[in-house]
RNA sequence: GCGGGCGUGGCGAAAUGGUAGACGCGCAGGAUUUAGGAUCCUGUGGGAUUGACUCCCGUGGAGGUUCGAGUCCUCUCGCCCGCACCA
């Protein structure tokens, strides 16, 4: 028995019997002890990374801990299969998207196996197939009947040479990835989910979540409310007196008297026609063309010369009648709040680079107290709190944005003069879920030149993906499908006309925002779930992940979980009670990444040294939520490092006796227990497997083979981390059943806590001697053993103490003047 | 610009306001071994000093609160991450 430590001998064995025996199978009708733990399903690109490998070992972990400790745990995996990457890879190497998307997912199962992860494999999900993507089609025409889909144009990158629609992720160098041509602005009709109806409730239903303040700011951020009024100017064309009402939103009606002129975004139709005919037209559509080339993220760059074109216009300030030159301008986008601003340069940054870019005059209207601002020195915009001035009937008005001191009154004042209204604004806008790619779930639309727009009905889903269409543009047609003839021809599901089917697919993100609840009713064909089973296992209770998706994902997902519970298909407003964000893993300072090749492979890893050391050195080499970053060359290391101290517990515990635990022994199994069991409350698991080290040294400083209850103890608090190692010992102890179906252990609360301990003593803060002291010890005992100390003499020149405050047992410090 | 985070030995890191550096790597010395590897034991923040004791300094920097600060507060320097300009 006293073989080596060779995980190769008996880890796959282990996994298979696991898997035959469904030891991780979750029950479809759980408890109130039920917990589903979850991590973010991968997006096949190759094999596992050790990445993955950190996020799925530390949920692993803790699923396995909480199963032990009674929880009915469900613990699921998937794959978010559809997607660009895939097409990339299509492109590139001449394989079906599907071919390369489950030849992935293949690759990263077979690891995610080998690694011993406890995953209930009869739930598992894949979004690329029909069975689910179907109920992708299903949930989107619910939604359009609830009014929450509707289309609308909006810009996408065109490349004019391979006739393709651009991401972001193909446009990194702001030109085609492929052929580096500069792309094209086109208008698209695309559809949007309505996100925005729910503004106030993502916002609002925050409150409960278990999540990280920095997370949970984020998405307030990206939400933006914020609270202001909608104000009507009046515009005019300089050789006209024809007014046109034109509203626009601002945070700051307190600075209405300060405003010097009016901006437009550059890309308003109503700027385009105020040039129109006239000999400014040509110069403003160049104008507007090099602000569509600015990408949003240029535009929103905080330094950087901003682009305006002046119009011939003027704007009537509807505060004092006064008449505002109007502008163009790239800094003022669409999307938001009216897509034109009222200008206050004095008491706004962007406002104020503009101005003095442009010649344009600032007007000071708020004070800040203790000081004067001069419109001529000012090199900023100043918009804290202060003392409206010049200001009509509000000069003298304090005025504070952060507590809205002042504002308030003013906007009162707007709507009773009808110039404006109370308004709320949000930055967050509607979902854009149309995608142009071959590799997504079509939408199920039909367009007949009867009947217009027409749903699928619901009995002919799923609207199938075609196999065999290019998934490549060849032509002007934008999406991939729409050269599928077979595809797009249909009839018209209202009339029984010739009619097309939509040919755009579904933005990815649609697919991960409700997988999880898919996960509690996978073979379900005919609905997306039951809701029942639903319910009795959400909300997810831990949910693993990155940083990352701390908005996008996140809120898309909460988004969706509403409107189920607004259409009765579930019955809690949250999806994800606790959130865990793990730290990133890099390679050499470099985030790994396939495509770069700075990767360190699971499956390198697990043929190395083994998944228990693979699982072990991820876990001990920094704490879960804190970054890793591997050094280039200490990968053999590391790994040996886990290895060979797991080799010393296969050493220490091969063999153990039928003997009792001696109370020594047992003192320390029990303060290990005690001390394993915090750690892994807090996700600790680094030191939780430095608490396990300190025992194994016990056990190897002990004279023979250890007593066998204590080094099973031990098996199972290991059990979460090295499952292969403690099962494979746990049977050879003459063991039945599997280890990770024991009951954590127990410790003995007296027996876990030390009866004599190091008593410090200082003087003044520092340490000056330690005395032996019972744990039971008082503070005036403390006090008399601290000045009867001769080191503490020393220091009391045969005076007494100032004063003396005792922490029993461990801590007393005289203070001496 | 906005939002969030992080700075502790040669390295990964520990530390409810209470002994800074647990645990581990690495390194040094020793034991064992034909040798290497593996294993076991001892030591290991810096400095001064000693036969041993012991003392001083030390958590990016400067202040502050406190009997006591890596931890709390203010300022400051450096690094990292996310983002769709709160009009």
């Amino acid at each position: 028995m006293k073989d080596q430590y060779d995980p190769h001998a008996f880890e796959e064995q282990w996994s298979r019997r696991w898997e035959a025996e469904k030891i991780y199978a979750a029950p479809d009708d759980p408890g109130k002890t039920k917990r589903f733990v979850m991590e973010m399903f991968p997006y096949p690109s190759g094999d596992l990374h050790m990445g993955h490998v950190e996020n799925y070992t530390i949920a692993d972990a803790m699923a396995r801990y909480w199963r032990m400790r009674g929880f009915e745990v469900m613990h699921p995996m998937g794959y978010d299969a559809f997607g660009l990457p895939a097409e990339n890879a299509a492109m590139r190497r001449g394989i079906h998207p599907r071919q390369w998307t489950m030849s992935n997912i293949d690759m990263m199962r077979s690891s995610l196996r080998r690694l011993g992860y406890s995953y209930d494999w009869s739930r598992e999900v894949i979004s690329c197939n029909p069975d689910y993507y179907r109920w992708n089609q299903w949930i989107f025409l619910k939604f359009y009947e609830r009014g929450l889909a509707y289309r609308r144009t909006s810009p996408v990158n065109w490349c004019p040479v391979d006739k393709t629609v651009l991401a972001r992720e193909q446009l990194s160098t702001g030109v085609c990835w492929r052929c580096g041509s500069v792309p094209e602005i086109r208008d698209l009709t695309q559809w949007f989910l309505k996100i925005t109806d729910y503004s106030d409730r993502l916002l609002d239903e925050m409150k409960g979540l278990q999540w990280s303040d920095s997370i949970l700011s984020q998405q307030r951020n990206w939400i933006g409310r914020s609270r202001g009024a909608e104000v009507t100017f009046k515009l005019r064309l300089k050789d006209s007196q024809d007014l046109v009402d034109f509203p626009v939103f601002t945070t700051r009606p307190d600075t209405l008297w300060g405003a010097t002129f009016f901006v437009l975004a550059a890309e308003h139709p109503l700027a385009r026609e105020m040039v129109a005919g006239t000999e400014q037209e040509a110069p403003f559509d160049e104008f507007v063309e090099e602000v569509r080339r600015e990408t949003e993220v240029d535009r929103m760059a905080a330094k950087g010369v901003r682009r305006g074109f002046e119009l011939p216009a003027v704007a009537v300030n509807p505060v004092n009648g006064e008449e505002l030159p109007v502008w163009a301008a790239d800094y003022i986008l669409m999307g938001y709040g009216t897509g034109a601003i009222m200008a206050v340069p004095a008491h706004d940054q962007r406002d104020f680079e503009f101005a003095r870019e442009n010649g344009l005059p600032v007007r000071v209207v708020v004070q800040p107290e203790g000081q004067t601002l001069d419109p001529e020195s000012m090199n900023e915009g100043y918009s804290g709190p202060g003392t409206l001035v010049n200001s009509g009937p509000f000069t003298g008005t304090a005025v504070d944005p952060d507590t809205h001191e002042g504002i308030d009154k003013v906007i009162e004042w707007l709507s009773e003069k009808g110039r404006g209204t109370a308004k709320v604004n949000y930055r967050q806008r509607d979902w854009l879920v149309s995608r142009q790619r071959y590799w997504g779930t079509p939408i199920p639309i039909v367009y007949c030149d009867e009947c217009g727009e027409v749903p699928v009905p619901y009995e002919h889903l799923p609207v199938l993906l075609p196999d065999e269409a290019e998934y490549s543009s060849s032509d002007d047609a934008v999406s991939p499908l729409a050269n599928d003839k077979d595809f797009v021809n249909t009839i018209c599901p209202r009339c029984g006309e010739p009619a097309s089917r939509e040919t755009d697919t579904l933005d990815t993100f649609f697919d991960s925002s409700w997988y999880f609840l898919r996960y509690c009713d996978p073979d379900n064909d005919e609905a997306p779930f039951k809701t029942s089973k639903v319910n009795r296992w959400c909300p997810v209770d831990n949910y693993f992940g990155g940083v990352e998706h701390a908005v996008m994902h996140l809120i898309y997902a909460r988004f969706f979980v509403k409107v189920f519970q607004d259409m009765g298909l579930l019955s809690f407003p949250e999806p994800f009670l606790r959130l865990f964000n793990q730290g990133h893993v890099s390679l050499g300072g470099k985030e790994m990444s396939k495509s770069t090749g700075n990767v360190i492979e699971a499956a390198a890893a697990i043929d190395a040294y083994g998944a228990d050391s693979a699982r072990t050195f991820i876990l001990f080499s920094s704490p879960p939520a804190a970054d890793y970053d591997f050094p280039l060359d200490g990968f053999e290391q590391i790994g040996r490092v886990a290895h060979s101290w797991l080799s010393r517990v296969w050493r220490v515990l091969s063999e153990v006796s039928n003997g009792a635990v001696p109370p020594e022994l047992d003192r320390a199994v029990h303060r290990t227990i005690k001390a394993v069991t915090d750690e892994m409350e807090e996700f600790g698991l680094n030191t939780a497997i430095a608490r396990m080290m300190e025992l194994v040294n016990d056990f190897s400083k002990f004279d023979g083979p250890v007593p066998r209850p204590a080094a099973e103890a031990f098996l199972k608090l290991l059990a979460p981390i090295a499952p292969y190692l403690t099962e494979e010992l746990w049977h050879r102890y003459g063991n039945e059943g599997s280890i990770h179906l024991q009951r954590w252990p127990d410790y003995d609360r007296e027996k876990a806590e030390a009866d004599r301990v190091v008593m410090v003593v200082q003087v003044n803060g520092k340490v000056r001697d330690r005395i032996e002291v019972s744990a039971e010890i008082t503070k005036d005992e403390m006090t008399s053993l601290a000045i009867a100390s001769e080191r503490v003499k020393a220091y009391l020149n045969g005076g007494e103490p100032h004063k003396v405050i005792a922490v029993p047992p461990k801590l007393v410090n005289v203070v001496v003047r």
